[in-house]
RNA sequence: GGCCCGGUGGUCAAGCGGCUAAGACACCGCCCUUUCACGGCGGUAACACGGGUUCGAUUCCCGUCCGGGUCACCA
């Protein structure tokens, strides 16, 4: 038998993608893939008001960047259409009429402004509806509609009794009907609300598993009080521990906007890799069986299993992310890194014809993010001032006194070469060590001191001057040597 | 505040009645080394608390405390 699984993941398009919803997606993703299944996509834009220009874009570009290629969307279609909210508006009404019939559910004429004022007037912070229009005498119902008079639907909730679901990581859960409000199913507007929408796109388009963050652990309740109504298969729920940020006082919350880079976007723009990004988060919540840490999207998929996924909330670490992305930087290879830092690479250079592959390998082994690639290469391109006192340096046994000569040495020696290229100049220092009686640090030091101008550098003297080449590097020794004296 | 969920080192986390309580990040030290890194080796650091159940609890139950989530014509 086999029940085809189908998982969707239902962004509404605000403009960007967090990281939680980023890593709910990744992870109904996952349920899908690794059961052969199907994972939809579905776009919620229910909320008129808060619709955002380009912003499905930015989801479909999310998406296919992370790797999170959709079988059934609204780009691609499928047989459980149309995948976006907005067009199947038409299809909720009905239902929530049907509910009506049923006695599950009623209009409610009340105004927005009685609303506000029931809540006002309340001390309870938790205080809602008060149901004033769930007993409507039917005619009153009818004499409004006929009048035209606004109305909203709402869902005509048990009083007493209470309601369990079954959730796969979080067990079973029961929550006493009195608690869940009437809530409003279809809004004046005519669109349906969040909760309702999802229920009937949910078993329209046949989800099995409905994956998304324990936030609505707390509203489940409802939305199987809505299945059984209809007498629909209730789906597998899973939900999903919360991603937290950590606040300046040091407390905890759900991580939003005011914990820094928290979308998708912003974290490529700070200079993460995709692939970095997405197996830092699959393991917010999720551990493998073994003490695997480092995996391919699709190596996600073959290890992925449900009982793996936590229940506490779990904080995201940077630190984390940064090892993450330092350890998918340093096993790219030296042509794929140059290509990832080009843009970076131009920043700092412009046009300047550094060459490439050269500037790659010194950076790759100590990069982090693609960001700090600028400042780390500025100094190629031009010489910062610097101070003469740069040139001592203890471990190296470097002194004011003793860089001068060690440096014009350095300078005769190069200067003597007659290949300029990365061999050429490493035996040439290091012989010119042998011949001073002195380290090689020693001998060093002062080159890449006078070729640089930084105390630190991404690769040793050796380097900095075969990119350099021998005009500018002889150019910039000359210089250290003239601050020397 | 009501309701729901959670509670293993600073962080992510293994553990699912008997372990010297893994591992990773971060941090510290040492080594390597032409700087910084990288790499190698080692180290500091945890079962929130109190009751039970049991021969035996980090593991099961209850309470307390702490943390989080949720109570919209937002999703």
């Amino acid at each position: 038998m086999s029940t085809n699984v189908r998982t969707r993941f239902a962004p509404s398009p605000t403009g960007f993608m967090h990281v939680g919803n980023l890593r709910t997606a990744l992870y109904e993703y996952l349920v899908a893939k690794s059961l052969g299944g199907t994972f939809v996509l579905r776009i919620e834009d229910t909320d008129q008001e808060r619709k955002v220009e380009g912003a499905v874009d930015i989801i479909y570009n999310t998406m296919r960047r992370a790797g999170l290629i959709h079988d059934e969307g609204p780009d691609i279609g499928g047989d459980y259409g149309p995948y976006v909210q907005s067009e199947r508006k038409d299809m909720y009404l009905p239902y929530a009429k049907k509910l009506i019939e049923k006695g599950q559910a009623y209009y409610c004429f009340c105004t927005k402004e009685r609303l506000d004022m029931l809540r006002e007037s309340s001390d309870e912070p938790g205080a809602g509806y008060d149901r004033h229009c769930r007993d409507l005498p039917a005619e009153e119902v009818q004499r409004n509609l006929d009048a035209g008079m606004p109305y909203v639907i709402r869902q005509k909730m048990p009083l007493e009794g209470s309601t369990t679901f079954e959730d796969a990581v979080y067990g079973s859960i029961t929550v006493e009907n009195s608690e869940l409000q009437d809530q409003i199913l279809i809004k004046a507007d005519g669109f349906p609300t969040y909760n309702f929408a999802n229920v009937i796109d949910d078993h329209t388009m046949n989800i099995t598993h409905v994956v998304r963050g324990s936030e609505y652990l707390s509203s489940t309740p409802k939305y199987n009080l809505l299945y059984e109504a209809f007498g629909w298969k209730i789906p597998t729920y899973i939900h999903l521990p919360l991603i937290m940020g950590k606040n300046d006082d040091g407390t905890v919350s759900k991580l939003s906007k005011r914990h820094g880079a928290t979308s998708f976007e912003d974290l490529v723009a700070a200079g993460y890799l995709p692939e970095a990004i997405i197996n830092y988060i699959a393991l917010l919540g999720w551990a493998p069986k073994d003490n695997r840490e480092m995996f391919t999207l699709q190596e996600l998929v073959e290890s992925f299993s449900i009982d793996g996924i936590s229940k506490s909330p779990a904080v995201f670490d940077y630190d984390k992310l940064d090892w993450f992305n330092s350890e998918y930087i340093k096993a790219m290879t030296v042509e794929a890194f140059a290509a990832a830092a080009e843009p970076y690479f131009r920043k700092a250079l412009g046009d300047m014809q550094l060459d490439r592959i050269k500037l790659a390998s010194i950076l790759q082994q100590r990069t982090v993010r693609l960001t700090e690639i600028p400042e780390k290469i500025a100094f190629f391109a031009e010489q910062p001032e610097y101070d003469a006192s740069l040139f001592v340096n203890k471990k190296s046994k470097t002194t004011l006194e003793n860089s001068p000569s060690l440096l014009k040495e350095g300078i005769n020696a190069l200067e003597a070469l007659e290949k300029w290229d990365h061999d050429s100049i490493h035996d040439c220092l290091i012989g010119l060590a042998v011949e001073l009686g002195v380290k090689n640090g020693t001998a060093m030091w002062p080159v890449r001191i006078a070729a640089s101008g930084m105390s630190v550098t991404p690769g040793g003297a050796v380097e900095i001057l075969d990119i350099l080449g021998r005009e500018e590097s002889l150019r910039r020794l000359y210089k250290g040597l003239e601050k020397l004296s």
